[in-house]
DNA sequence: TATTAAACCATAAAATCCCATAAGATAATT
DNA sequence: AATTATCTTATGGGATTTTATGGTTTAATA
């Protein structure tokens, strides 16, 4: 799979529709699913977005945790019950469902943030706030990164 | 992959395009992308510069450090939010984003200054500067770079 | 039937492809 | 060593395609 990276600030039509940017359609060229699957971040007030085979992988990675884990509960609960499976139509748009719209503050424009193996949509200022912060928390702590080979 | 070495002076033309030095392509030569992944640099007026599985490498890295983490947010955060991939030209240049431009100070000559595993992208005079300070930093510590196997 | 969702068509701006050229580098020849 | 020929690279500009976005018509659903 291709990595999300970038971002891409794009507007809501009149009848909620919306384009996926074409770098990000790129990245799931050779999907089965023809779309995306968003649910509402735990942890920030946007939008979770992934590849349908990754959400599979996200299944397998639980199965492994054991049937009688009381936190998987939790994590399957919110993750699957929330996830919208969203096709695109021929031009590339997906209509993002009012719900997860209202959670992450959307109105008629929205910003599409490439975080790897995933992306996020946000509201476009509320995401400038969030990176500058976070630009300072890396100052702080400088983060070792380790590449294996 | 082969490595980034030497510095290459290119000018940039009236649309925006510059090329991407050859012997810097020659290095990404069997990767799948053809092209680089640009962003800006933490620490520095300057683009950093990598290859795509460079960038897929990180991506593997900041994944084993598992989803609940914190830190990882403002990491993928800034690095896959920042980079842009751009691919080659049939004739092998890029046109670097207008923000990037600016955040670099490049206006129409751009300096490409190879880092081994990866590159930078200057503006000329003030890379001069900046290494003329460097060398002088490096006189007063004598550090030690321990390669290891 | 009223309402919603999906398919279809259109367009302007932006990105990409294609061809051309000149300067520089490398190799071949004398 | 000097000159010539060949190839590569950097750079320029026009033509084509892609993309985001809007509107209209058809199908599905309550």
């Amino acid at each position: 799979m291709g990595l999300f990276l970038s971002c891409y600030e794009n507007r809501l039509d009149t009848k909620g529709r919306i384009s996926v940017p074409a770098a990000f359609r790129s990245s799931l060229n050779n999907e089965n699913f023809a779309g995306v699957v968003l649910y509402r971040s735990f942890t920030h007030n946007c939008i979770e977005g992934l590849s349908m085979s990754r959400m599979e992988k996200i299944a397998n990675a639980t199965d492994k945790m054991g049937i009688f884990d009381g936190e998987l509960d939790n994590i399957t609960a919110l993750v699957f019950a929330d996830a919208r499976p969203l096709q695109f139509d021929v031009t590339g748009r997906i209509i993002i469902p009012a719900d997860l719209l209202k959670h992450a503050n959307i109105t008629d424009t929205a910003l599409f943030v490439g975080r790897g193996n995933s992306f996020q949509i946000w509201n476009p200022s509320d995401f400038e706030k969030i990176q500058t912060e976070s630009l300072g928390n890396l100052r702080r702590v400088r983060p070792n990164i380790k590449i294996s080979e």
